[in-house]
DNA sequence: TTGTATGCGTTATCAT
DNA sequence: ATGATAACGCATACAA
């Protein structure tokens, strides 16, 4: 069923279905009654690759995240994913892992597939080198590239973010003042956003002339074997490095820290304070409830889309936008 | 830059081109080299919207979903896009909601983009009515459907599902042969594998001559609201309705049995025992970690995928497929 | 092995 | 208001 059957049966020409397809004005109310008929009578509908070729979009936006199963990702695409339908577009995903090059060919694959832009899912895209950053502006020559949580000054890329540096400064201030001393920022990635939290951590530690290197622990394993991160704390506390707080870079590292405090025999917050980061669902599946620092995420995808939506749009977008994030305390801190 | 180009350039004609764009063996060494420098030369990518017009095909598989933050449909939906991927195809997302009428209008958009089939993630999309289930046997008349942890009888639609009934069955048997006797079984939502779980648990407590209709407790609140679940489980229990052990539909709901557990100051496993179902990062997030059912999921994925692809290859293959699980025995249990 | 010509189903630019 | 016709960029049957 084509455009053609329709215009045929309908005893009009295929320049005027096609009007009434696009709801042009300049078609008579009768005509288009008739054709409207003859679509549904048929259930007619058009083929969406030859409107591709012809408009040049088929309003797909190609989304990039390394893991869809990582918890904040997941929260992403689904915010991403209805704005992006609200919108009149689709998505095409593409969870890339977290190398390099696999990052690179998922980027060339959604290029090829000529969508209308790209959407890159965390921090994990930008790198330290420039060179590795590359196949970013490449793709920003051809479609606008948005970043959610991670930012790269080049022309066409838009990088809207939560304050992950005041956010941990703040935390940890408040971990300070509440009277903890030996503090542990605990994080499993070297990812933009990781380091500038660690940056606020670093900072706010320095602030008050508290800062050793050795409160950095950088967590190796998989970030989702809990009982790992359990064994990393407790071997990191057999060796003598002694902490009452631990600051970490996501809740399920918390989880690990919470572990830790259990089965060490050490009371939370009494004993060990604990901070997480995203708000995320496991805050309460602990006792006490995690303290964690919402991200405001569905704020950002929902001004991620509106940029998105203004940049097809032609309009001119500030190329960085930065969120406030909230403290939510609970149980875990005093 | 187009085929038109690449073949002025190269002093060929397109059918040349186009036969070295797909391999094809009719063409001489020399001039393949030659189309293949000047292609290389422009950085040329052939357009896939007219590619597509062509093949009638843009390689492409529709995958639907209640909600991709959902820990399960998270995990299905990165092994589907990886697996999908690995096999020459991308994925177009939609997150379609609980409501009916949303599934539909999802299930709509994905034919009219012409995916080569579709992917119903989850047994949300099953519907006791057979009229509720129409819009899947009408999209099975276009494409392929493949629905994990569902099953409909009508062609072209095939399943991968876990044996919940049986998971349940067992875990129920094995908590009453622990000595546990009352056991509630605890879910959120009314779902083809819900039921089947429940039917399992039913049976089990059947075959015992210990079952009570009081035992079935529904969660009517979010999905993620463990604290809610807890509140349900605690008035349940001021109510006069007394449990010692609690089976849950998935992991999540399980945390909110632990939190009850602890407000209430029970003993996990003495006094209360939990299966939850699963087998997510949240069985670590406990203490004790959580005993709970393992659903295979990646084999199930791995095994959809294959069946899809022998399916689009025009094999012959079976409509309904069922995995065994495996109960992880943790803490939780005696 | 290579080239020519046609079709794929739209949209859009002209006329009328 | 409506119709004829040319793109859009590729694949492919057929010819050479």
């Amino acid at each position: 069923m084509t455009i053609y059957d329709i215009s045929e049966k309908a005893g009009v020409s295929i320049a005027t279905v096609s009007r009434v397809l696009n709801g042009s004005n300049n078609v008579s109310e009768k005509t288009k009654r008739k054709v409207l008929d003859v679509m549904n009578q048929y259930g007619y509908t058009p083929n969406a690759f030859a409107r591709g070729l012809g408009l040049n979009t088929m309003k797909t936006i190609g989304l990039m995240c390394a893991d869809s199963s990582d918890l904040y990702m997941a929260k992403a695409i689904y915010f991403v994913e209805q704005l992006l339908r609200a919108n009149g577009y689709d998505s095409i995903l593409c969870c890339s892992g977290y190398d390099l090059n696999n990052m690179k060919k998922s980027m060339n694959l959604l290029i090829s597939k000529k969508v209308d832009a790209i959407i890159l899912i965390g921090s994990t895209y930008i790198s330290e080198k420039d060179e590795d950053n590359k196949y970013i502006t490449d793709a920003a020559l051809q479609v606008p590239v948005m970043m959610l949580n991670g930012s790269l000054n080049a022309p066409n890329v838009y990088g809207i973010l939560s304050d992950d540096y005041t956010s941990i400064y703040n935390a940890t201030l408040y971990l300070l003042d509440s009277g903890v001393k030996d503090i542990l920022y605990f994080h499993a990635s070297h990812s933009y956003s990781t380091k500038r939290k660690m940056a606020g951590f670093v900072d706010a530690m320095k602030s008050r002339g508290l800062f050793k290197e050795e409160y950095l622990q950088y967590f190796p394993g998989s970030h989702e074997d809990i009982p790992a991160m359990e064994k990393h704390l407790t071997k990191l506390n057999k060796k003598g490095q002694h902490f009452q707080g631990i600051i970490a870079a996501n809740d399920t590292l918390a989880m690990g820290a919470m572990k830790y405090a259990r089965i060490s025999g050490l009371n939370v917050p009494h004993d060990l304070s604990v901070i997480g980061y995203d708000n995320s669902l496991l805050t309460s599946t602990c006792d006490p409830e995690l303290t964690s620092v919402d991200n405001k995420l569905e704020t950002l995808c929902g001004h991620l889309i509106q940029t998105l939506m203004d940049v097809l749009g032609g309009k001119d977008m500030p190329q960085e936008t930065v969120f406030a994030t909230e403290l939510i305390k609970r149980g875990t801190t005093k």
